[in-house]
DNA sequence: TCTGGGGTCCTGCCTCGT
DNA sequence: TCTGACGAGGCAGGACCC
C-alpha cells in the first residue's frame, strides 16, 4: 500500500519507519542467490526459533517466533539461514543515519525500526507524507533494502499505519482522519494488547477499537487491570502524547541461554551462571554502569519458570560478585529437576563509582537543574547537585552522570 | 508441536519502619 | 510497651514488545 506524496498529511509529524522482513533482506543483500526464495533466519538445529522469514516463506503460514522445526514443517522447502546479528547492527545503522540526515529527533526502538519527529524540520525537506517519501528512496537507493513508513499525528497510529503499509509501503493518516481509522481495527493492533488481553477482551464483547471507546471504565478495568484499561482509552481516542525520544536509557543487561537438551548437572548450571555473569559483567563495565540487584532466571524442562532476585549490599560491575549472588540465588531453588534455560540479569543500574549527579553549568536555567534532580532521583534514588566545569554537547540532558566524566568541583 | 534472547512494565504479596 | 494502619521497597510472576 502506498500513499502518494500529496496525500492529505495534516495534523501529522510523527513517521513511523520500519524495515521489511529485515534480517532475510539483510541476508539477501549479502548472498543475491537468495533472492526470491524462502528464508527462515533461525538456527537449523537445537531449539532455536525463527527470528525472521521473507515473505515468500511467511505466505505459507511462517511467522516470528515459532520454533524453527514447526516452521519447517508448513514450508518445507525454506532455506534456514543462521542469524548475523552484528551485520544486522551494521545496516541498522546506515539506516539510522539516513533518518538522523532528515532530523535529529530519531527514537530507534530496535534494529529495524524508528519514530522519527519532521515537525521542525519541514521547511528543510517539505510536508511529512514527502519526506516519508524521500526516506523510502534513500534507503532502497543507499542501503539496497526497503522500508514501510506510517505518517500520522501520534506514535501509535503512525506504527499501526506502518503495520498496514508492509511490504515496501507508505500510509498517510491526517490528524482529522484518526478516528475513523482506528474505529474498525481490531483490539490486537493496540500497543499493549497481547494474547492474553485479546482474550479477556474478547469475552467481553470487546473486539474493535471503537468498542473500547463505547465500554465503560469499570468493565476494562476489570478485563485488563487499571494501567493497560487507562492506556488503551487514550490510544482508542487517537490521544498519545509521547514525544519522540531519543535518549533512551537501559534500565537492566542481562544473558539467558537455552540448553540443545535439558540439564540436571549442577556443577554445569553453576558453571553457566558464571559465565552468563561474566558477560554481564563485561557489557556493564563497558557501558560504565553498576548494578545494585542481581536476578537469575531457571527454566526448568516442563517450562515452568522461576526467578529470584537480590538486592546487593553494594552495587558492582565485578563478574565475580555478580557470579557468586547469581549461584547463591540459584540454591535457593529447592527443585532439583532438569534445566532448559538459566539467565543472569542485572537490575537497577547506576553509573560507576557511587555518584548519581545532577549536573548544572554556571548559566544553565535552575528549572533544567530541577529536571536533572528529579531525573537522578527516579533512576538512582539519590541526587547529589554538583557545578560542573564542563559539560559537553550532546551528552545528554539533565542526564545523571558520574563526576569523573566531568571534572566536577 | 514445542515454545529464543533481548528487554520493559505491571500486579500482587510480603516485610519493615514509622 | 503494645498494637494497628499505612507507605515504601523488595521480590516473584507474568504479559508484552521486537
Amino acid at each position: 500500500m502506498v500513499s502518494s506524496a500529496d496525500a492529505d498529511d495534516s495534523g501529522t509529524r510523527i513517521l513511523h519507519v520500519d524495515m521489511d522482513a529485515f534480517y532475510a533482506a539483510v541476508e539477501v543483500l549479502d548472498d543475491p542467490s537468495l533472492r526470491g526464495l524462502p528464508l527462515i533466519i533461525g538456527s537449523p538445529d537445537g531449539r532455536s526459533v525463527v527470528s525472521s522469514a521473507s515473505y515468500e516463506a511467511r505466505r505459507y503460514g511462517v511467522r516470528s517466533a515459532m520454533p524453527v522445526s514447526q516452521a519447517l514443517r508448513l514450508c518445507p522447502g525454506a532455506r534456514v539461514v543462521p542469524p548475523h546479528f552484528s551485520r544486522y547492527q551494521e545496516v541498522s545503522r546506515q539506516v539510522m543515519a539516513i533518518f538522523e540526515s532528515f532530523t535529529p529527533l530519531v527514537e530507534p526502538l530496535s534494529v529495524d525500526e524508528a519514530f522519527l519527529d519532521v515537525q521542525g524540520v519541514r521547511r528543510l525537506w517539505g510536508s511529512p507524507a514527502r519526506i516519508a517519501g524521500l526516506i523510502r528512496e534513500r534507503v532502497q537507493a543507499e542501503v539496497g533494502i526497503t522500508c514501510s513508513v506510517g505518517v500520522a499525528s501520534t506514535k501509535h497510529v503512525a506504527k499501526m499505519a506502518s503495520t498496514i503499509a508492509k511490504p515496501d509501503g507508505m500510509l498517510v493518516i491526517a490528524a482529522a482522519d484518526t478516528l475513523d481509522f482506528l474505529a474498525p481495527r481490531s483490539v490486537r493492533a493496540l500497543w499493549g494488547v497481547g494474547p492474553k488481553a485479546a482474550e479477556s477482551l474478547e469475552a467481553r464483547g470487546i473486539r474493535t477499537i471503537r468498542d473500547i471507546r463505547e465500554t465503560p471504565q469499570e468493565t476494562l478495568d476489570r478485563a485488563v487491570g487499571p494501567a493497560l484499561s487507562a492506556r488503551l482509552v487514550q490510544l482508542a481516542r487517537g490521544e498519545d502524547a509521547r514525544a519522540v525520544d531519543t535518549e533512551r536509557v537501559e534500565k537492566s543487561i542481562g544473558h539467558e541461554e537455552t540448553f540443545d537438551q535439558d540439564i540436571a548437572d549442577r556443577e554445569f548450571l553453576r558453571a553457566e551462571l558464571l559465565r552468563l555473569s561474566d558477560r554481564v559483567g563485561a557489557r556493564l563495565r563497558r557501558a560504565g554502569w553498576e548494578t545494585s540487584t542481581v536476578s537469575i532466571k531457571i527454566r526448568f524442562a516442563d517450562f515452568r519458570t522461576v526467578n529470584r532476585s537480590q538486592t546487593l549490599t553494594e552495587p558492582t560491575a565485578v563478574s565475580q560478585r555478580i557470579g557468586e549472588a547469581a549461584q547463591g540465588l540459584f540454591e535457593l531453588i529447592d527443585r532439583r529437576d532438569p534445566i532448559r534455560l538459566v539467565g543472569v540479569r542485572a537490575e537497577k543500574l547506576r553509573p560507576a563509582g557511587g555518584g548519581a549527579l545532577a549536573l548544572w553549568d554556571e548559566d544553565e536555567d535552575w528549572r533544567k537543574v530541577e529536571g536533572a534532580v528529579d531525573e537522578a532521583i527516579a533512576r538512582f534514588g539519590t541526587a547529589t547537585i554538583s557545578r560542573a566545569r564542563h559539560i559537553g554537547r550532546g551528552e545528554g540532558r539533565g542526564a545523571a552522570r558520574h563526576p569523573k566524566d566531568h571534572g566536577v568541583d
